[in-house]
Formats: C-alpha cells, sequence, structure tokens
DNA sequence: ACCATATTTCGATGATTAGCTAAATTTCAA
DNA sequence: TTGAAATTTAGCTAATCATCGAAATATGGT
C-alpha cells in the first residue's frame, strides 16, 4: 500500500499506467513517450513492479507490461473509502447529498 | 495534482488526513500520535497544506487543522476515473468487468 | 513587562530518488 | 558464432526528503 503510493508519486509512472490502460506494451514502446533514457524508465516499471501495479512477460528480446488495475483498484478506492469517499460512474450522474459538480475532462 | 500524490506518497501524511477525518485539530493534537518531533509535524503539516488537502486556522497560540475532504475527492476519485475505476459500496461488489452502464442506486 | 505555551523557521545531516552514460545480459537471426 | 536489438545492471551525481535540535515568533495570562 505504502509502495503503491510512493510508484504514483511521480507523473512518469503515472503516465505510464494510464499508456498502459489502453493494452500490454513493451517497454520501450513505453519509453518512446517520455525523454527520458532507457536505463531511467527501466527503473521506474522497476518501481512499478514492486508496487505490484504492472505484470511483465518476456517475449523474445522484448519486456511487456501490463496493468493490474485490481491492484491500483483496491488501493486508490480502498483509500478512499477509509474517507467515505464513492467514486461516481464516470461522465454523469445526479442527486447527490453534495450538489457542486465541476465533472471535466 | 501531482503535489497530491507526492503528499500521499507519505504515510505520516496519510495517517494525519485520517486523524483530521474525525473532525479539525490543533497541530499540537495531530503531533501527539506520532513519534516524530515537533519541527517534522510542522514540515508534513506544510507539505499538506501545499497540497491544498488541508486548511489552517490559527485561534490563540494553536492552528487549527481541518481536511478539504473536496480537494481529496477531486484528486483520488479524478484520478480513478482516468482508469475507468468506480467507487464501490464497501466490501463486496460482483461480475463487472467492463465497465459500462452501471445503476447508481 | 515577563513568562509559559504552541508552532514555525533555521541550519544541518543522512537517506532516498531520478537522472545519466557505459557496460552487461539475453535472445534471435544470419 | 558473430552481431544486432531490447532491456537491465552498475556506478555515479545532483536534487529532494525526512528528520533532528536550537532558536525565533506569536499569543495569552499574570
Amino acid at each position: 500500500m505504502n509502495t503503491v503510493f510512493k510508484a504514483l508519486a511521480d507523473p512518469t509512472r503515472r503516465k505510464v499506467l494510464q499508456l498502459l490502460r489502453q493494452g500490454p506494451r513493451s517497454a520501450g514502446a513505453l519509453a518512446e513517450h517520455f525523454a527520458v533514457s532507457k536505463p531511467t524508465m527501466s527503473a521506474h516499471f522497476s518501481v512499478l513492479r514492486e508496487a505490484d501495479l504492472v505484470d511483465s512477460v518476456k517475449q523474445g528480446t522484448t519486456v511487456i507490461y501490463s496493468l493490474k488495475l485490481s491492484v491500483l483498484e483496491e488501493s486508490l478506492l480502498g483509500f478512499a473509502q477509509l474517507f467515505g469517499l464513492q467514486g461516481g460512474d464516470t461522465p454523469a450522474r445526479a442527486a447527490d447529498p453534495t450538489p457542486d459538480e465541476e465533472q471535466i475532462r
């Protein structure tokens, strides 16, 4: 749980997770999206693996990373629920105790 | 957003937020729960303030901190929704591989 | 004015972190 | 078996971070 939040503390790693949302990607394919060196990306992957937020399988010379959504969900929502927070269904929603919506994006 | 996740990366700060869930508390009262010095706690409060996760008002010689739940909610659930995650009613929830038209209750 | 209390600022220190280049490793193909 | 490609490991540096004790800054009471 602590490792998850530590992993999420870095914007590069958060963006990697978001890229992975669309499906498994190789280390190299992921690295293309960032302006840092491969070794640096490799270290980021390692942190994500350590936090159990991604799976990695080797296919030939490449390594395919995939998002472990359930782990992200349990950590993120688990923590949110400690505060009584409930996620809403994605785009629109109505009738709430707190009428202060600001849904963007 | 980045400052929020950075703030959440530390267990002490996460626990401070949880203590604050039960209501506003003074810096000293919060500090009592931890085995670190006052200056260290003060630095943690500063990070939480920086992330806009808490409010602080001075009352006499003491400073009262209170949780800004809406900020925590927007960050945490906002990020969760980037992944199609929905906050569920606490423990059990079933059969939902793809989050489509889910009902609100 | 003086003192006690609560909190923060200052200055320092050790640990962790993100970044790099260069080198090692692994795998596959020619 | 030699070589190219993908990724990781090693070794380093600079920056950030959590922590401390001591000092500074309110504030309120006596």
